[in-house]
DNA sequence: CCACCATTAATC
DNA sequence: GATTAATGGTGG
């Protein structure tokens, strides 16, 4: 009996008083993205070593400049904000292979988790895209997505090791495994076009799927019909440059929303005003 | 080319 | 030790 309380292992939601920044989700899904996880908590805070005693008043997004600084090579140029984040690698950091495993901030982990549970495989573009609000590469994004795929897959068969059929319910409910079809790219080549409009999926391709999304985002708000207004006021038109900062703002958002949806929208937004720069 | 998988390796 | 980003190898 008893169904688990959610997470399997990471159980983040537990310990971490910051799990409500992102998400109160009171559904049990199943990937245990849940609470967008947030294991280190104040991982990126600490991280810069600069010992911020500070507890997370403000910060939740101090740390921005996520742009990982950590590839050895690949890493475009950003918009030229990732630079002081370098630690100390500058003099042998060539010198070693080190791996550098990218800490990705908490605005960061929650836009992602919001956006993998809405739709485990992103297309080129929208992979793009994303990376782009984020600040991340491609690469990165696309890492990011396939681990995440890969836990997935793994607690489903922790949890049950030997179902046989796709019982997925319980918790996940729906394991929308989402089979790739093979392409993932090529799969919806409509919506990397024009029909990736401001709502989008909300009430049209995924729509049908109906996850466990709709569930707690209809809890928030009559969402559904469409939006037509983000809830939350976001810059339209912000240069590249004040991208942190807007994403800041989405983050503060997420702490008194506790939710996720302002980053929906913002990054409905956001993908929606970039062009694209590829 | 892509995704999947196993593995490595860094951070907590 | 656990979690997880990043890499390499493999197959479609």
């Amino acid at each position: 009996m008893s169904v688990d309380p959610g997470c399997p292992q990471s159980l983040p939601c537990s310990e971490a008083p910051n799990c409500r920044d992102c998400s109160p989700v009171p559904l049990t899904y199943g990937p245990e993205e849940d609470c967008s996880s947030l294991p280190m908590s104040s991982a990126e805070l600490l991280h810069t070593e600069t010992a911020s005693p500070l507890p997370y008043a403000m910060d939740l997004l101090t740390q921005d400049s996520p742009d990982s600084s950590t590839s050895p090579k690949a890493k475009p140029p950003d918009s030229g904000s990732g630079e002081s984040t370098v630690k100390k690698e500058d003099t042998k950091a060539q010198v070693k292979k080190q791996k550098m495993r990218t800490v990705f901030s908490q605005t960061q982990l929650c836009v992602l988790n919001d956006r993998f549970q809405k739709q485990k495989y992103l297309s080129l573009q929208q992979m793009h895209e994303l990376s782009g609000i984020l600040n991340l590469t491609y690469k990165q994004v696309k890492t990011w997505f396939q681990n995440q795929r890969m836990k997935s897959k793994r607690w489903q068969k922790s949890k049950w090791p030997k179902n046989g059929n796709g019982v997925t319910q319980g918790c996940m409910g729906n394991t929308p495994s989402n089979p790739p079809v093979r392409n993932s790219q090529a799969w919806n080549p409509a919506w990397s076009d024009q029909a990736w409009s401001s709502q989008s999926w909300s009430s049209h391709s995924w729509s049908t799927q109906t996850w466990y999304s709709q569930a707690w985002n209809s809890s928030f708000y009559n969402y559904g019909e469409e939006p037509g207004q983000p809830y939350v006021q976001f810059q339209q038109n912000y240069p590249v440059s004040d991208l942190e900062t807007t994403l800041e703002t989405a983050g503060e958002s997420l702490k008194y929303f506790g939710t996720s949806q302002a980053l929906d929208l913002f990054l409905n937004y956001s993908v929606n005003m970039q062009p694209d720069d590829m």
